[in-house]
DNA sequence: GTGGTCTAGACCACC
DNA sequence: GTGGTCTAGACCACA
């Protein structure tokens, strides 16, 4: 079972996983995803939540549904999460990084090596 | 009124508006701040709301309370969020920031130049 | 309990209820409407499937939410359900309507005498 | 391959699009249709949804089916199935379109004006 | 097999 | 009190 933060509900996080899977390209454009059952299962939660996910996705047309087949990525799907995703780091994460800089007074320099930092922690987890 | 995004529970945007209203210096160490009604009525809220903004505050030793007189800056509060602000700002923030980047192929060195264009625009405003 | 078709589910059953609500100005424009609960209890329904109702008419824009307060009707959502239901008529029944008088052989002089007909119940039920 | 509405089951559009096929009189009384496996083909459709559609409109007796040989339009189909659109025209449809009219203030004089018009422009059309 | 709907009941944060 | 989330389990139409 995948690990559950507190803070979001439960069916956004698995969204957010499969928009991560999506990004990593470990799904491509157009192809099947598991039907609601086997990622309950495999999620170890229950059915309707996943569906909730599911859902979700469709009204965002990330995924789309097939009648008695299944659910899909969309043609775009790729395309669509790159582009959302970079909206919401122009309008929110950058204003806010910035806002944090100034108030908290975090220097460039810090913002670096923090950086630097993470992608050393990155590599050693991938070795 | 203040606009309340729909994510966030009011009593905690409240609580956000006046930590911030700590940091920026609006309100400083051992002042006075508006009592629960007042601040409800003009936050347009419920007064119970505040009471809980107040609670969370106190909780965290920003402010605190004088019986019969009001609600007080704690003395130590601007160092304090700050150094709380900051904390959770590299814990929960940043992380968040980093992978949005590696996704979108955005280097810190590009963020860093950002930051000081708008940095310089901010200071030519203010003069 | 409202009696609910046996071909729509229930809970667009209860949609369609409550735009017909909006439509006949029984709610107005910015008025609170029945909590969840409530609704559920006298529908006798699940308010689960409330829920599912009050979902699909917030993604309308048709009702919105005010947190721990309730839900309420749009300060357009007269103006919007108006003109939702202007565009199904272009778009479905009328077409539908015209290659039925066509295919079926259903005459104009048919179409007014059922008209007046249906007009005439509704005057005896309204009496 | 003949797009699908979302909203209706597959094999119910399937056997709408024959029946308007007997109305248009593309096929005739008696005439052999395509067997399920053509259709499926052709439809670009599981062969089991195709199975319903035959299996319905046989037990609708618009089809039978000659064991071996494949299926054909009933000697009454073209009457039989005119009557029975007719009458759920009648009793589903026009009712909701009678109540849209009456919600968006039109009179049945606009719509059949409008009837009028585009007849003739259908009439100039295949002229 | 697939998804979709519904119920019953629980727990939570929030106003 | 309000809505929101989640579980367990059932039934249905559909491909």
């Amino acid at each position: 079972m995948m690990q559950f933060k507190e803070q979001k509900s439960i069916y956004l996080q698995i969204a957010g996983h499969m928009e991560d899977n999506i990004l990593m390209k470990v799904w491509k454009n157009g192809e099947r995803i598991p039907s609601i059952r086997e990622t309950a299962i495999q999620m170890e939660v229950n059915p309707n939540t996943v569906m909730r996910t599911y859902n979700f996705l469709q009204e965002k047309k990330v995924i789309f549904n097939k009648r008695g087949i299944g659910y899909f990525i969309a043609p775009d799907a790729l395309e669509q999460v790159l582009a959302e995703k970079k909206e919401s780091f122009i309008q929110q994460q950058l204003p806010e990084l910035f806002k944090a800089m100034r108030t908290l007074l975090i220097t460039p320099e810090e913002i670096l090596s923090l950086y630097k930092k993470s992608d050393k922690e990155l590599n050693d987890e991938n070795q």
